[in-house]
RNA sequence: GGCCCGUUGGAGAAACGGUUAACUCACCGCCCUCUCAAGGCGGCAUUCACGGGUUCGAACCCCGUACGGGCUACCA
């Protein structure tokens, strides 16, 4: 037995599995050619990022277009950041969204385990033949060590890492490290790079092209103190073992790509293809910066769920940001479903898009415009359910009543667009509902003050009168001219304005009245609707009212 | 500091060596209009961060500079 195998066997004694074995295990996968194995790799550390959710809907939609296989893996290998269940929060809220993985550390699949604190025994096998085969040692350099040597090289003004001379326990010998081990020293296990830093590697990035680095020289800490791997190991091992086929993550990993590569190389393990995407930005005093979980609230993906923005609608916009030819797409498709779209990599943009709430605004108010008056109330009724009791209790009072609502002007070429979001609705239409009516009339009464109280009073009576509600909406609105006329309104504003001093105001001016009357409001949804789904009697009992309190 | 990546109007962007530099959002103007929400029409980059070069011809190719971003942990 070499030294460097009883070193192997005193750091894992009881690993007896080799890498066979885990090829054995993990085979590759049967998938149609051209189908990507992709996958979405959280750290369990809060609430899903706006950020993450654009990842994770890009590869999401690569895997199925491809008809392959998408995969979430939870990156728990920092303990001291972690949040207990956000992992499991995580993938619910990738399910609000549609997102749903084919495997997963709650849907299972034949990969796992598909928690990386879970997946020690993997690492420790390939850790265990890196040592065996001399490529990777242990470090036995505290914290105060290594922050001497990043002093002194900073000071140096030399590159900062763990390489050439630094490198103090890359010479140790086998059984110094034996020695030191057994007599009980903490160390962690470092990669041992071969990395020449004269030579450059080159690679490829399916968005970007290929780009050259030199080659890493830092011998890479694999794994921890605590005996689980590092980001870049897990990375390796993961990857490898589930038979990803694209690796699709943000660009800030970009930087690791010399470690990555160096690492499947030395393994003649085949490279992944990678992809790294474009990390959402967000304008801060004048300056671009990566949208910040903790200062910003839109970073999180719960604020649009809590402001009530539409799903679809959202999904719309972050796909408009990952395929650059895809609103153009939309505009000749806009009955087709947006996954109809095929996402590629050659239109996805380098440089990290700003985050545009007025065009999610937008893009969202297309959206609900375009939804039959029966969908919209169920969607707002599911949103207020959760985040607007009040509206939902208003909703459920009725529910053919609150679609009547929706239903105003909906449907056709050109429907009314109020809402951008489901929490836009309740403040337009819950004059609609008696108790939110009577509270605001009981209020305040908006009424010009051009018009004196027996002059309000004439025209609620005269309306009254003559609601005209049986007719065609034409036709109601020529009795509600003729109306105006006989009090001396101007039955056009075009008339009034040629000559104000005849006249009282306009026919607008004598709809507001009733307007006001009605709704407490100035301004409603298509008036006639409106008096039409509210009714006579309730009519002729908010006018009563209202007059009551003049 | 070093190493990467990027830079077309306020925002997202098209263009693939030859176009009046598409389109969407925002903005502005006009029109339509009983309020509102819409809708219609038009405007908004004499120029593609800047400087040089290659070419008959450059937003597109090359070099340099500036600016922005990322990485530079026993974090991911």
């Amino acid at each position: 037995m070499t030294t460097s195998m009883k070193l192997a066997k005193l750091i894992f004694p009881r690993v007896v599995d080799t890498i066979d074995t885990l090829e054995h295990k993990y085979p590759h996968r049967v998938l149609p050619e051209g189908a990507m194995v992709t996958r979405f790799a959280p750290s369990p550390t809060g609430f899903l990022h706006t950020g993450s959710l654009f990842a994770s809907l890009i590869s999401w939609r690569l895997a199925q277009q491809s008809k392959g296989c998408f995969f979430v893996r939870l990156e728990d290998t920092d303990q001291k950041r972690e949040i207990s269940g956000s992992g499991d929060k995580v993938l619910e809220e990738m399910d609000t969204f549609g997102i749903t993985p084919d495997e997963s550390f709650v849907h299972g699949g034949a990969y796992g385990p598909y928690i990386q604190s879970e997946r020690k025994p993997i690492y420790d096998i390939v850790i265990k033949h890196l040592i065996e085969t001399n490529r990777a040692y242990p470090c036995f350099c505290t914290h105060e060590e290594l922050d001497l040597i990043r002093k002194t090289q900073e000071a140096l003004k030399e590159n900062t890492g763990y390489y050439g001379v630094y490198a103090q326990c890359r010479n140790l010998s086998h059984e110094t490290a034996i020695e030191r081990i057994m007599a009980g020293e903490k160390y962690v296990i470092r990669f041992r790079s071969p990395g020449d830093p004269n030579q450059r590697v080159s690679v490829t990035d399916v968005i970007r092209g290929t780009i050259e680095f030199p080659e890493n020289i830092q011998d890479i800490v694999i794994m921890k103190g605590d005996g689980l791997p590092t980001y870049h190991f897990a990375h390796l091992v993961d990857d490898h073992f589930m038979r990803t086929s694209h690796v699709t993550r943000g660009e800030e990993w970009m930087a690791s790509l010399p470690i990555h590569v160096q690492l499947f190389d030395t393994l003649g393990w085949q490279r992944p293809i990678y992809a790294h995407l474009p990390v959402i930005m967000k304008l801060d005093d004048g300056k671009r910066r990566k949208l910040s979980k903790r200062k910003d609230e839109e970073a999180s993906v719960r604020y649009f769920l809590e402001k009530g923005y539409p799903i679809e609608g959202f999904l719309e916009y972050l796909m408009t940001l990952a395929n650059t030819d895809f609103e153009e797409w939309r505009l000749q498709h806009l009955e087709d479903d947006i996954f109809d779209f095929n996402l590629d990599f050659s239109k996805m943009s380098l440089d990290g898009a700003l985050f545009d709430l007025e065009k999610i605004n937008s893009i969202s108010k297309e959206c609900l415009g375009r939804m039959s008056a029966e969908e919209i109330s169920k969607k707002a009724s599911l949103w207020a359910k959760d985040y607007r009791p009040d509206f939902y209790e208003a909703i459920q009072s009725d529910s053919a009543y609150f679609t009547r609502i929706m239903a105003i002007e909906r449907g056709g070429d050109k429907p009314r667009k109020d809402y951008d979001k489901y929490s836009d609705i309740f403040p337009i239409i819950q004059f609609m509902y008696d108790p939110y009516f009577f509270e605001a009339i009981n209020q305040v009464q908006p009424f010009d003050p051009r018009y004196d109280r027996e002059k309000i009073i004439d025209v609620l009576q005269a309306y009254l009168e003559k609601p005209g509600l049986e007719l065609s909406e034409e036709a109601w609105f020529e009795n509600l001219k003729a109306l105006a006329l006989n009090h001396g309104f101007a039955p056009k504003p075009k008339e009034y304005k040629k000559n104000p001093d005849q006249w009282l105001g306009h026919v607008g001016d004598f709809a507001e009245i009733i307007r006001i009357a009605v709704s407490a409001k100035k301004s409603t949804p298509n008036f006639f609707h409106i008096l039409q789904i509210l009714g006579y009697n309730r009519i002729a009992q908010r006018i009563s009212h209202t007059i009551s309190l003049l």
